[in-house]
DNA sequence: GCGATCAGCT
DNA sequence: CACAGCTGATCGC
């Protein structure tokens, strides 16, 4: 069970994963997971009558999470007041205490974790550091390293704390539970995606090859400061406590690191599966050589960068005629509130393994490298993509914020049909299977203009896809209530427009955030780009390259049962995809 | 009646 | 062993 009691020493004024008590008062609520124990007061009746009162209050998750979270009547009413974030898209967020008016801005990169649908770390930035709040995370050894949003110019971010899920800092549990199946199906009813890779069979449980240590995610990261959010059972938060300090900052080389993500990147050829290999590989990178590997997808700076700190932050952006139309924006650092952002043009990067591509949408591949290493593919997104994180170095940021490239690779294309308004897309992190989805329109938000999405990764969404055609169907976006919600992607101002934050103009679908900022609206629809193909595939959760696309009649076979209540028992994934 | 908590079980 | 969640019993409001 969690000990944290869902505030962090450096952002009082957000809980995350707790409801209750002194969380009453916070200005913004996330949820890194959808498991009961991290929803602690989610549907209490305080907390109900404190949304009632207070109309400038959010709970922001994963697409995922808001989908799984809102499948239970009895949170229903949260329906108007979850904004989703996509994975890995730095999001402004305005935190405004109602009473007094005052504001902090603070932006959030929600980063894959790996411990089930939807699961993310919060990555927060703002006046008082950058700090990390894992949740429950299940990340293998390496897979940190390939978060460029954990890296600033081609190293860790300078992390002030983290806080983090140490259930498995006891060096004896090296294995993961490997209950993996779930008991309902239902509630994956919106997200088939995920659905075609569900069993409810127990004998046939996906079993966690991962060996966590959550020890080589601390070390790697290297805060200042790491805080137990989980204390097991016969140990004490001292003990704990003692256990972590080694591996912070005090305790290690104040060297800086330096990894190579796009090579780690790049040199990894299986997914999931592989942990091992991925470990090996990342351990052979080491730093120093190549610090721009090729990337998987670069974004250039179509723009010059217009401050000089400034690090690239990916917006999806106007048209190129290649695929990507994102840009990069850069934030400053420091200078959250005037953010700055470039644009940068996203470039992809050709993984060496090729494999079907994926129409990605836009690419989201940030680079967050600076601007100087570029290319300017415009291929199609592979599909390893999908699957793999990228690592593409760099930035920072507010300090980095690039990243958008996951986003992109990992928001993948929408694959079911757009057509009922949601469409979902899913995106695949790759080793941890968090999934992304993107939602769907949710109509009616109210407004809240005060998230801002610093990158977009819509692109990824499915609209991207739409864009392509240029029929493209205005999805809203829904996590931003309301049409100002919209995100506005960070962009640079130069290139769109200053202010971040939002933005839309009310009753206009917005677009997903990287539309946003476009000038004129309906940009999007000329995004086109990256989105392209509708065929984005479905499913990044495959962790495996080979993954096999669901059929439509294995979808149609899915829904029937869905319909009639039958429970469905799935062959998992080893089955052939070979079809397809 | 409902929520919170705990034990037991899966 | 831990995880995540459900069920049932108990207690308090």
């Amino acid at each position: 069970m969690s000990s944290f009691q869902g505030q962090m020493a450096e952002y009082p004024s957000i809980s995350i994963d707790r409801f209750d008590r002194e969380n009453l008062r916070a200005r913004a609520y996330f949820l890194s997971h959808c498991h009961k124990d991290h929803m602690k007061g989610l549907r209490a009746p305080a907390l109900k009558r404190r949304l009632e009162c207070s109309l400038k209050v959010y709970l922001y998750c994963s697409p995922v999470t808001k989908e799984l979270l809102l499948t239970s009547p009895k949170y229903r009413f949260w329906e108007k007041r979850i904004i989703s974030i996509e994975i890995e898209t730095p999001t402004q967020i305005s935190l405004v205490d109602e009473a007094s008016g005052e504001k902090e801005e603070i932006v959030v990169t929600l980063l894959p974790a790996g411990h089930c649908p939807g699961s993310v770390m919060f990555l927060f930035q703002g006046d008082n550091g950058t700090v990390l709040y894992t949740g429950d995370f299940r990340l293998a050894k390496g897979e940190a390293a390939r978060m460029e949003l954990l890296h600033c110019g081609g190293r860790v971010k300078d992390i002030q704390s983290v806080y983090l899920d140490t259930t498995f800092c006891d060096p004896k549990f090296y294995q993961i539970p490997s209950r993996v199946h779930v008991d309902k199906l239902d509630m994956f009813r919106n997200m088939p995606d995920i659905l075609h890779h569900l069993t409810t069979d127990r004998s046939t449980q996906i079993h966690a090859c991962r060996h966590p240590k959550i020890k080589d995610f601390l070390s790697y990261i290297c805060p200042v400061n790491a805080y137990p959010n989980v204390i097991p059972v016969g140990t004490t938060v001292d003990k704990v406590i003692e256990i972590l300090k080694p591996l912070c900052r005090s305790s290690q080389s104040t060297e800086p690191k330096y990894k190579p993500l796009g090579k780690l990147k790049r040199a990894r050829t299986t997914h999931l599966d592989s942990e091992e290999e991925e470990e090996e590989e990342e351990e052979e990178n080491d730093l120093f050589d190549d610090p721009l590997p090729v990337p998987l997808r670069h974004k250039v700076p179509n723009q010059q960068t217009h401050h000089p700190e400034v690090f690239p932050m990916t917006v999806v952006s106007q048209n190129q005629p290649e695929n990507l139309r994102q840009s990069t924006g850069c934030i400053k650092a420091e200078s959250m509130k005037t953010s700055l952002w470039a644009n940068f043009i996203d470039c992809e990067e050709s993984n060496s393994e090729s494999e079907e591509e994926l129409p990605i949408p836009a690419s989201g591949q940030g680079d967050p490298s600076p601007p100087h290493k570029q290319k300017t593919d415009v291929e199609v997104p592979q599909w390893d993509v999908f699957f793999k994180r990228n690592d593409d170095d760099t930035d920072c940021g507010l300090e980095n914020f690039p990243s958008s490239t996951e986003a992109g690779g990992s928001q993948s294309p929408k694959l079911f049909s757009d057509s009922d308004g949601e469409s979902t897309h899913i995106s695949s992190q790759n080793s941890s299977q968090s999934t992304h989805i993107s939602e769907q329109g949710s109509q009616g938000w109210d407004s809240q203009s005060d998230t801002v999405l610093l990158s977009s990764q819509e692109r990824n969404r499915g609209d991207s896809t739409s864009l392509n055609k240029g029929s493209y169907r205005p999805r809203v976006k829904e996590n931003l209530p309301g049409s100002q919600m919209e995100q506005n992607v960070l962009c640079p101002k130069s290139t769109y427009s200053e202010d971040v934050n939002v933005v839309s103009s009310a009753g206009e679908p917005t677009t997903v955030s990287s539309g946003k900022h476009i000038p004129q609206e309906r940009k999007l629809l000329t995004l086109s780009t990256n989105a392209d193909s509708q065929s984005s595939s479905d499913f990044e959760i495959p962790a495996t390259p080979e993954a096999e696309l669901p059929k439509q009649e294995h979808l149609q076979y899915l829904y029937e049962k869905l319909a009639t209540g039958e429970s469905i028992v799935l062959k998992k994934r080893k089955s052939s995809l070979l079809d397809t």
